[in-house]
DNA sequence: TACTCTTTTGTTATGTTATAACATACCTAT
DNA sequence: ATAGGTATGTTATAACATAACAAAAGAGTA
């Protein structure tokens, strides 16, 4: 099998996975999108989703504009707000309502709402797609008569390393 | 069976419900349960809890402060988010994270992180517990060795009134 | 009662997140 | 070239949230 890259496994392995190739992927990944749409990844889109993939934990666009202004001095906050724009509406990344930040899109292929596990110790959000939390939840809309547009799960809580980490820190207490 | 009130179909029925008793059911239970913890619901908590009420659409905290200082000249952002945490430390309304804004508890007896359908016509927020979406979180999360400590399910759509008043409204066009 | 401790509220200031509105630059196609 | 659309620059402000300290109110005790 292929090295599966963007999953959670690897959202939550703390740098113990070769990160670069995660950006290059969801670069790449975002570049032939746009192409195929027509859609145009400018410099400065480019550069704003790079940064979200600088890690894995989600990112305020407050940090991000910082970041941007350092090479780029004119930068306001319109100027972040509308590359995310503009990255939400082709997918390529995802807003985190509960943190209000922006994370990469692991799979940016298809259209989705996302289902996230965020770590309250290590920051990193990791996207999941299971069908059957999927299910359950457009079931009990359908029983309501509720005609569903976008799902937001968003679940906090510790990821297996930091719960290994505090657990050994633990023992000295 | 007795009516249940603060149910989706309650919340859903635009007005065709007794909401006097949806607020009175509210404030009374809150007053039970505050009086058992030997917690104190003052005068400014119950009136925040009282306008949190006034629908079943979730409300802003500057909502809140502007309904406020209506009679109360004094009320500041503080005084508004103080009441807010007061009353979300015992469960007796919710954030609503994808707009920022809060609702009332349907069912502040027991402890429990809410799912909710959210109406993006009408704006009202309906509080479901389904077990079987509970679950399927849990059941995802722990493959993956994360530790749940708070779920968070906010499923924008359309009820079933609006949608049967915006397809009426449809036929003109 | 007077005292003291704790909780609640008042008050001012500031931090953080997001958008409105209009100007300019940049592409693209005729 | 030039007109129309898209993208970015720029300034201002709206909307959401908290920090820090002062004053008042409640609850128990001497
Ligand atoms: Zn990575
Ligand atoms: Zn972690
Ligand atoms: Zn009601
Ligand atoms: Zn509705």
């Amino acid at each position: 099998m292929t090295t599966a890259f963007n999953n959670a496994a690897t959202t939550f392995s703390h740098g113990g996975h070769d990160h670069g190739t995660c950006v290059e992927t969801a670069l790449a990944a975002a570049a032939g999108i746009c192409t195929k749409r027509g859609a145009r990844l400018t410099p400065l889109r480019r550069r704003v989703l790079e940064l979200i993939w600088r890690g894995h934990a989600p990112v305020g666009a407050y940090d991000l504009l910082r970041a941007l202004a350092k090479k780029q001095p004119g930068a306001a906050p319109p100027t972040v707000y509308r590359a995310l724009d503009f990255l939400l509406a082709h997918g390529l990344v995802h807003r985190i309502e509960s943190l209000n930040a922006f994370v990469g899109c692991a799979h940016p292929q298809q259209v989705h709402g996302g289902q996230f596990l965020i770590c309250s110790d290590c920051g990193a959000a990791a996207e999941v797609h299971d069908p059957r939390v999927d299910a359950a939840i457009s079931r009990r809309a359908a029983e309501l008569g509720f005609t569903v547009r976008h799902k937001t799960v968003e679940v906090q809580g510790l990821c297996a390393p930091c719960q290994d980490r505090l657990q050994e820190a633990g023992h000295g207490n």
